[in-house]
RNA sequence: GGCCCGUUCGUCUAGGGGUUAGGACAUCAGAUUUUCAUUCUGGUAACAGGGGUUCGAUUCCCCUACGGGCUACCA
């Protein structure tokens, strides 16, 4: 293996919808190993598949790549490097792939196979009432029709009459594959077990084997880092670098685990999001789904209120673990950290909760200021106009206590206006004759109070319970009640410096005035 | 069905031939805040099962079970 080799990774995903968190998560350590290294991060469109191509998908990958900060230096969205071009359509326009099927079929590893599509699908019709499996394989192709058993004659007539066909690799009847990957070690397959894969269809594009292979061969790619999915075709494509003759470049694999459901079994799907709550993918759009063909919206991360930061944390420890307990790294850390080794080799099953937890964490780290410029826009939004200062005030207070920053515009209401309404549960528990008079003596009280703070508040708060001979605990949460509403919030008097002091006392009175009446 | 990959608390995971099997989320309890929450402290909770190898296995090997992936002219 050459380890002089510089590092060159990429990202390849087929633009057939929008990218879900797994291949965020793929990119993602594509991205870190080759910061890692210092090496370069490739996004590659593989769009040979020209009928599951779905307009748009294409630019969301770019904009939610761009979102998570994962940002490619060379390729479709972010700049053409020496490598252009970088979309797999393009590249065939160019007549990159026709080559090298060519050369596989002179060094006879690849055949013309002229057996329709409705024929292999009685084929396989056929196995499976017999209770076998159907598979194109050495087995089988000396029955089918193929270059190697119609007459080179009647193969040149077929082409030159514009028959369609397909060029199918020739696997070896009986051979050990063997490669190492990265985070599973050695795996070894036999031949046997595999079928002569299509390389180009009859559409005259190449199918994903060979178009991967040759474009990571051509972009000198060094490392290949993608899901466990594709660790099947692994040993066909280790084939396929053998029979083109660029063993000695391959690439080294690194198979990541899938991201599984959080409930039941299988893998993350798109249905997963709205079924359980959380979104499966990083933007919200609308994008056609490709096996209706009908348009379908889905909603993402940056949609529900979480920062990229968390969004990326939490997707790089599903799957990845650092050598410490550390949990919560800056961007800056993880590429420090990151090593394939230590990438597990089960699959993970994707926890929601955490995901909120770590968006928490984020959002305490900023500062109150920064909070407050995202709290102000959503206040405008709904007709609040208030200044930076009271924002940031508001902040201050809240931010311990949310997840989200959408929390805080939804829990300031009544920084703003006046109760509607109060807390039921509390009412009944506390409200009485007694509690009453209180809270009349209480306004009467802050409203002979001179200096007005937290501290001052507080003092004539207990001060006034006292003198009623009450237990000041037993009114807390009720004076709560009757200033926010609530029965829960910030700490108390420091809510009751920021109000001041005509609030209060008119809250008060109003609370005095509506509650029990 | 066949092939491949996997299996440590409910979840994400650390660890690794001799450990009180560690951390985080979630959960529970206590403390503090004379309120709710925050915060703090503590608790419950795991090596899938069976065979080997070994003085000793959760760790290495084999089998079984279970889970996952693939099995298209899709990627």
């Amino acid at each position: 293996m050459d380890n002089t080799r510089r590092v060159r990774v990429r990202f390849a995903p087929s633009p057939t919808g929008p990218l879900h968190m797994g291949g965020v998560r793929t990119a993602l350590y594509n991205y870190l190993f080759a910061k890692k290294h210092g090496g370069d991060f490739i996004l590659r469109i593989e769009d040979t598949d020209q009928e599951r191509l779905v307009p748009g998908a294409e630019e969301y990958i770019i904009n939610a790549l761009k979102w998570c900060g994962i940002e490619p230096n060379e390729g479709i969205g972010f700049g053409d490097g020496d490598c252009a071009p970088y979309r797999q359509s393009d590249r065939k326009n160019a007549g990159v792939y026709a080559q090298y099927a060519d050369q596989l079929i002179q060094s006879g590893h690849a055949y013309y196979a002229f057996d329709t599509k409705e024929e292999l699908d009685e084929q396989r019709k056929r196995y499976e009432t017999m209770g076998k499996a159907f598979a194109y394989n050495a087995l089988t192709r000396q029955n089918l029709k193929n270059s190697l058993t119609l007459s080179e004659d009647e193969v040149k007539t077929r082409i030159a009459a514009g028959e369609h066909y397909v060029i199918r690799t020739k696997i070896p009847r009986n051979e050990e594959i063997r490669f190492h990957d990265i985070i599973r070690g050695w795996v070894v397959v036999h031949s046997s077990q595999l079928d002569d894969k299509v390389l180009f269809k009859s559409d005259g594009m190449p199918t994903y084997h060979l178009a991967n292979i040759v474009d990571d061969y051509s972009m000198k790619i060094s490392h290949v880092i993608r899901g466990e999915e594709w660790l099947p075709s692994a040993p066909l494509h280790v084939l396929l670098y053998r029979f083109l003759g660029w063993e000695e470049v391959m690439p080294q694999f690194a198979h990541l685990p899938l991201i599984l459901r959080p409930d039941g079994n299988g893998k993350l799907s798109k249905r997963d999001g709205d079924r359980l709550g959380f979104p499966v993918f990083p933007l919200t759009g609308e994008l056609l789904d490709v096996k209706t063909g009908q348009p379908e919206k889905f909603t993402g991360y940056r949609e529900k209120g979480y920062y990229p930061e968390a969004f990326i944390n939490m997707l790089a420890l599903l799957g990845w673990h650092g050598s410490s307990n550390q949990e919560l790294f800056t961007k800056e850390e993880l590429i420090e950290a990151f090593s394939l080794e230590r990438v597990s080799k089960s699959g993970a099953k994707f926890d929601a909760e955490k995901t909120k937890w770590f968006n928490q964490q984020y959002l305490r780290k900023r500062s109150d200021a920064e909070l407050a410029a995202e709290l102000l826009p959503m206040l405008k939004e709904q007709g609040i106009e208030t200044t930076p200062a009271f924002a940031e005030a508001i902040c201050r207070l809240l931010k311990e206590k949310v997840q989200f920053s959408y929390e805080l515009r939804d829990q300031c209401g009544y920084f703003f206006n006046d109760p509607a309404g109060y807390d039921e549960g509390v009412i009944a528990k506390r409200w009485n004759e007694q509690n009453a008079a209180f809270m009349k003596s209480l306004a009467d009280a802050f409203n002979g109070l001179g200096e007005w703070t937290a501290a001052t508040t507080e003092a004539c708060f207990k001060a006034t319970a006292e003198t009623a001979g009450i237990n000041a605990g037993q009114v807390m949460q009720l004076f709560r009640v009757c200033i926010s509403g609530l029965g829960g919030g910030p700490v108390l008097f420091e809510l009751v410096e920021l109000l001041g002091k005509e609030t209060i006392v008119r809250r008060l009175h109003n609370a005095v005035n509506t509650i029990g009446k």
